[in-house]
DNA sequence: CGTTTTTCATTGATATATCAATATTATGAA
DNA sequence: TTCATAATATTGATATATCAATGAAAAACG
């Protein structure tokens, strides 16, 4: 088949990329004194946006599994950014709560995450990304 | 900003659908009797199409760092499908090489992979991916 | 009711990623 | 030629991902 190659392609960009981006994330967060990495900061986005979800809740909405997510609440518990606050008629549950010191934080590196985010998509057109948005979300669809 | 969200999105979708597709090889390749990742596979396709390659070479032809490298290696040396030989003049080198047994599982494993990719990629048009790769690849050229 | 099944969160084992530090060699410069 | 520097591969610490197994609690149901 012709398009082996390119098919290929695609998968392999994306995993670089991502990887790309991760790195540079965290290498400008941490400049700027942060020492949070983006998924982290994500989560903590979400958190805010959404009070009082079960981890469950948040796993479904970012899609990741919830041992990931138990392990992502820890270090975003050990640097004082986030509660878990016990829920009284489920004790299997736990509600999610920002701390002062959280809100704070994706505060003033909302600007910096915005900026990364920028410097990604310099010289490529709204409509490109919208293409690739596309694409993205039905390589998602065709492998569920 | 307008395309705050817009710009988000890019990069949720991205590392989304980069974990789907990890799941979906690892799910797939299982099923059909390979106990392989698609990142241990892809190693072991440089290793075929180009032999003799040192880590370091093979490190920078797929953009991962040395000590990934060295991990998978074992792994994929544990399986006997991949030899490290040692280089006679330089002793900090190792050529590699991919085994008989490695040549085979790379060889039955190939039509696997590719309808993995040929999968993901299902109603979706060539200029699109096209579209998508060359988006893909200035991000990446942005955050290098 | 009491028993089975589900759900929630965590933990363990493993794979991959990062950076930092190391040991061993090779190379280059004084 | 010796001594400082660079390159190669590995290992350790940490972050994130997977799946599987667990314990505890809630829900379903016969």
């Amino acid at each position: 088949m012709k398009n082996e190659k390119l098919n290929a392609v695609v998968y392999f960009l994306m995993d670089n990329t991502v990887r790309i981006s991760k790195k540079y994330a965290l290498k400008q967060l941490k400049e700027k004194g942060y020492n949070i990495t983006i998924d982290q900061w994500v989560i903590l986005l979400r958190i805010h946006e959404k009070k009082l979800q079960t981890q469950v809740e948040l796993a479904v909405a970012v899609n990741k599994d919830t041992a990931s997510i138990t392990r992502i609440l820890d270090l975003l518990h050990g640097k004082k950014l986030v509660r878990r606050i016990p829920n009284e008629y489920d004790k299997r549950k736990s509600a999610l709560v920002i701390t002062t010191k959280g809100e704070a934080y994706l505060r003033e590196a909302k600007e910096i995450v915005e900026a990364i985010r920028e410097e990604g998509l310099k010289n490529i057109s709204a409509s490109d990304i919208e293409t690739t948005n596309r694409v993205l979300k039905q390589m998602a669809i065709n492998m569920t």
